[in-house]
DNA sequence: CGAAATATGTCAACATGGCTGACATAAATA
DNA sequence: TATTTATGTCAGCCATGTTGACATATTTCG
């Protein structure tokens, strides 16, 4: 343990003991500015892989859903990213052009544009996430055996609560679709 | 077994249980979907405020840090966000000009310009803090006693291993600036 | 003291990735 | 057939990041 333990206080400031009261009380500083830095570091690390393909943040996101999520609609992509489709169509046509995203038409519904990772595609957005994943990994080692469990229904719990249950239906649905054998 | 999984399971589906095997096995997909859709959610609270006064996210940031580091140097700033002086320089401009942030002469190095937070930016970043800690509450409130601690640790193992001393160390300053009761 | 280093500010130009609004096309559906 | 839906696209704007060059005070060092 040692000085692990932000603020050097075993029990936090104020809200570990009182955490099932939601009134405004002190604001829980260490977790929001913990988000702020986690968060940063853990984006870079992409980053830096992705300018040397010319590719930002943008194509990384719509990079890694559609490697996850095979056959995913724009539709959908859109409302995962929560972002409009003109800001996707920009960076889209680009991972297209380039041959990172093909476009299926959809069987039922031909107006859809069904979207795949290339082999190309999967390469790099393997290498991304092999990057994220080495830090998690490197984290969670650092931590407990129920670190991953922990951390896991912490984030599902900052979820909007609405958008919760999709979210967890997509990561559900891409674990089946991913790795049809087990 | 259900297709809801991300909470429900107790193991899930390869890397719980080798959590502490750090090689570049599966991506951890789960954690890396999760921070992105919980801090896509973290932060779309204060946006909605920000945008009423005609800020963004960067405004954001500098308010938090100024507000929550009074009379932290521009250069330590600058190491915080990880930005250049040029963009900090151009939202700074601003809250400052708007009042919300006032600089000081150093005392003893009269070229720095320390930062701080007049009465009307310290109601503003204290509004958006509790917006953010609202939400880290229910989630905290949602899941067992530990669970502050744990995110706490999850989130600072996240965090580059050199920057980590600094970060807490900031964290731990900023206790002590803000509260000097106890 | 004078030179060099430091802390900060500023101008100009550019890139990325959000946004709105308007409009086009093809396919499904009522 | 008329309408709705899924998608694409053009045009322009805004926020916020970048680099590079340069200016000004002030501190520090030789």
């Amino acid at each position: 343990m040692a000085d692990i333990n932000i603020g050097g206080l075993p029990d936090g400031p104020a809200q570990s003991t009182t955490a099932s009261k939601p009134q405004s009380h002190e604001p829980i500083w260490d977790l929001i500015e913990l988000l702020f830095f986690a968060y940063r570091d853990f984006v870079s690390d992409p980053d830096d892989v992705l300018a040397k393909f010319g590719f930002g943040r943008a194509h990384h996101r719509v990079m890694h859903f559609v490697n996850r999520h095979p056959g995913i609609k724009v539709a959908d992509l859109l409302d995962v990213l929560k972002i409009t489709k003109q800001s996707l169509g920009r960076v889209l046509k680009q991972l297209v052009d380039e041959g990172y995203v093909t476009q299926k038409e959809g069987e039922n519904d031909r107006r859809q544009r069904l979207l795949y990772v290339t082999p190309k595609g999967e390469q790099l957005a393997m290498k991304l996430a092999g990057l994220q994943t080495e830090r998690i990994a490197r984290a969670l080692g650092e931590l407990g055996p129920g670190a991953h469990e922990a951390a896991r229904r912490f984030l599902v719990a900052m979820i909007d609560a609405d958008g919760r249950d999709s979210v967890q239906r997509l990561i559900a649905r891409a674990d089946r679709a991913r790795r049809p054998r087990t």
